[in-house]
DNA sequence: CCTCATAGTGAGGCTACCTCACACTATTCG
DNA sequence: CGAATAGTGTGAGGTAGCCTCACTATGAGG
């Protein structure tokens, strides 16, 4: 009797695929999928944002933000700022190349997610983004 | 303007907690996401498995399927037999401990999807399923 | 035979995470 | 004020789970 694979498996070989489809996508920018997510979400906090609270957006360790913003610093699309408020503290603050990258990046990321889902229709795909939304939105 | 995430970003995230919902599950097995998924695919399939077409299976490349073998003979969970047929290749195949724990496991790991799924409705569930069944299954 | 394809694996590398420990700085409180 | 306590970022070191490349041993066809 086939078992068939479970919702979780599933989502974890999308998820793979997708990362494929990102990293091939990408390979022109020479961005990794990683640092394309914090691009994101630095863009979308207009002003500067701490590490800490790129992590939390990311939802990963605060260790790990570090590292990203690292990377992003040394490619020149983000540089750290003392905070004046609180100096132990430092804001990431995404540099002009930064922005320019982001807006590009973003066509070219949706484009190939688009691609993985391509065979869905645009019901099930609208659905899917739903339903994930859900899903990850449930305890910011 | 909230941009809102993209449905690959959001595949991403979901991705990352099953992951965490499941190694969590598993710690009192000590059966990481990985070999989980491998003693599934062999479990479905009755007899025998070549590390070849376990890759092809859990769409990873033939070396790493070594990988996990390695991993689940060390365990003792699979042994290797050579194919009487063919001397270059070898079989894979669940020991009695592979089979019983395969069970066990399969609850455990639905469980935890589940867990991370839980915001979601029957009906939602169900459609995600269905969803990315198809996205999965479109080159085999 | 001789060639060419195929099966598995050793070696080495990478990404994106993790924890732990530490240096600073901020805050609170006796 | 001074001391304890808490929070911020980062260095060091480690891991899982992938990857490619090169190699050996075997199989299959001319």
């Amino acid at each position: 009797m086939e078992a068939g694979p479970q919702t979780g498996d599933l989502v974890m070989a999308v998820a793979r695929r997708v990362r494929r489809a990102h990293v091939d996508a990408l390979a022109d920018w020479e961005v990794t999928p990683s640092q394309a997510r914090a691009l994101r979400v630095l863009a979308t906090s207009g002003g500067g944002m701490r590490p800490s609270v790129l992590a939390e957006h990311l939802r990963i360790a605060p260790r790990s933000a570090t590292e990203v913003a690292d990377s992003l610093e040394e490619r020149g699309w983000v540089r750290r700022e003392p905070d004046p408020t609180d100096r132990r503290a430092t804001t990431l603050i995404l540099t002009g190349d930064g922005l320019e990258l982001v807006s590009q990046i973003d066509d070219v990321r949706r484009a190939a997610s688009e691609q993985v889902l391509d065979v869905l229709t645009p019901a099930q795909r609208r659905t899917l983004h739903e339903i994930l939304t859900v899903v990850v939105g449930e305890d910011p």
